[in-house]
DNA sequence: CTGAAAGCGCTTACAG
DNA sequence: CTGAAAGCGCTTACAG
């Protein structure tokens, strides 16, 4: 009968009595250890090695009125999930640990957010506090979230006022400056740019970046062109740039999606990307891994770790904990940089 | 102070209060409808709409000896984790909810899954069970997890012993086999094959299901070729299959990676995919949708909501109701075809 | 049909 | 430094 459940588990009583101390010192040996003295701390210890203790995590957050746990949204409705969307939650799931806390998502199919999905989360005292990701200008859940007084942090600018609330993002602009001086010293002469259509936030960055880099560094500026992001539509604006590009030449892309177009006209022509041709993504993502596509790796940990952080100080309530942290670059050739608003006021 | 935190909650003494009854009437409105008298039942049901009450899950956990989680482990350290990972997650998310639970994603950075790891998650009451993926022959967890009587669905089969364990798995032979059924009607003549290296289980039963097509439908078998699942391998099992191919034939391939690069292959020489050359890929990944691949879609939803039935069903007690869904095939052009086992005996 | 009692497992003051 | 008390919020028997 291998799904007989154990009729019963260990508890702190079990480890008490095999110790021969009190429930109460169990309790003190796990969370307040100096509290005890050493020999009883080390026999107690031992016994909960022994006896595989470990404290039940729903009385702890009865008793504590904290769950422990951070939901975050998973999209049901992209057809096209964001690519790192799975890194980023496992980068999320590894740092929780360490947070001793647990991640929880959620998922709804509705097109939009409902306040009400998060707001039930927390009722029902699942989570704590939210990692928010895919924020764009708009976004109403900040507002949402700070109204309700639920904690939260971003991955992604709050672009609506990125002085408030708290979160970490990717430095496009650092980062396909960067991508520049990479094509620079290469030694590739002259290099365009493939973005999105302006008027993304994200993608107007990503260019401003690019205009900038080739101002600072010995290169000359190539054409710009955009596309949405489709790889066909993708080819066929890399099309028209290479038409006004030649071999030694160079092109910084915002995304790796459009990169693989880039790489695709280029193969299409006789071009042999990465001799011919410079290309350069952006994120990291598995499809340029596939493709052999350079791209500027976010640093998933990296923000991870931060969101987690500045959600633990939040819930500890020492507002300052959270602050600062203006500028967190990772500038190793292949990763791009994160930033992190400096707060005013909290 | 947008991140102080609420003082009290809304618990079920609110609620008792303001609708004028014991809190066990509450309770018993919530969870027994049926023994309490109408006017009461629908008076308690409004105080709970207006104070937006949610029973806290932690109390509940404790109370009823049961998490309501699910666990599921992450891929930490797979450099190119699997395409329909996060898809899967998804629908598992979605379809926790109406089994009235929730996932909870684990990950470790160890080459191999720890037993720990998933012992801990019961041991601190977190989950009731898992949902495992990636089984592969060898795999050691359901071994562990039934000698620990902890219940889990797998979404793969148990290879080491399919007769075993509650599991639910695309039918790889019958999606090849569709393949190449959708390429006989299409037009193609001649079907080839490109499959990873002999010896994995999903590898050879998606070929078998190509070579049986070939036998029972009106086409001629083709080269039957090989590759890791890397591209510019892929691409060079590719050119040799194409090399002893014409255009008019066509190549079922056992993954969008193999497909990708068999495109790859076709363009290279200017056969026009969909046209000069019939390919189909396999799992429905982002990679195919990128490259407008033909693919066969795993059913994910149908699985996701499956596996947390035949957990919910052993958690429940109700062997019984775990067994049987031998066949639960989806065969609408799109989507492969699903299937569990028969357990003989539980 | 409704209500008072007991207890799930833990930790935080508080008293010794 | 250690131990007895109270209570986090809920539900399941059980008694009215």
């Amino acid at each position: 009968m291998p799904n007989t459940r154990p009729a019963t588990r260990t508890t702190i009583m079990d480890v008490a009595r095999v110790a021969g101390v009190s429930r109460q010192t169990v309790s003190n040996a796990i969370n307040s250890p100096e509290r005890v003295r050493p020999e009883t701390l080390s026999k107690v210890l031992q016994v909960v090695e022994d006896l595989h203790y470990r404290p039940s995590s729903a009385a702890r957050t009865l008793r504590h009125q904290r769950a422990g746990a951070v939901g975050t949204e998973l999209n049901a409705v992209a057809a096209q999930p964001s690519d790192i969307a799975l890194p980023f939650l496992t980068a999320l799931t590894l740092s929780a640990t360490r947070h001793a806390c647990h991640m929880v998502p959620f998922a709804s199919k509705e097109a939009f957010p409902l306040l009400s999905g998060y707001q039930d989360m927390v009722r029902r005292r699942l989570v704590d506090a939210f990692v928010l990701t895919d924020t764009h200008p708009g976004d109403p859940r900040p507002a949402w979230l700070e109204e309700a007084g639920i904690p939260y942090a971003s991955f992604g600018r709050i672009y609506d006022d990125p002085t408030r609330g708290y979160w970490a993002d990717v430095d496009g602009a650092a980062g396909t400056k960067m991508a520049v001086a990479h094509l620079a010293e290469t030694g590739y002469r002259t290099v365009g740019f493939l973005g999105w259509p302006a008027g993304s936030a994200v993608g107007d960055d990503r260019r401003a970046g690019w205009a900038q880099g080739v101002e600072e560094h010995d290169v000359a500026a190539g054409p710009a062109g955009s596309a949405p992001q489709s790889l066909p539509e993708a080819v066929r604006a890399a099309e028209a740039l290479l038409d006004e590009l030649s071999p030694g030449d160079a092109v910084v892309c915002a995304s790796d999606v459009l990169a693989l177009g880039v790489q695709q006209a280029a193969l299409g022509r006789g071009w042999r990307p990465g001799a011919d041709i410079g290309i350069t993504g952006f994120d990291g993502s598995p499809v340029a891994q596939l493709h052999g596509l350079t791209t500027l790796t976010q640093p998933l940990n990296e923000i991870a770790e931060h969101l987690l952080t500045v959600v633990h100080d939040q819930l500890a309530g020492s507002a300052d904990a959270a602050q600062g942290t203006l500028l967190l670059p990772t500038l190793d050739a292949n990763n791009s940089t994160v930033i992190t608003p400096k707060k005013g006021t909290s």
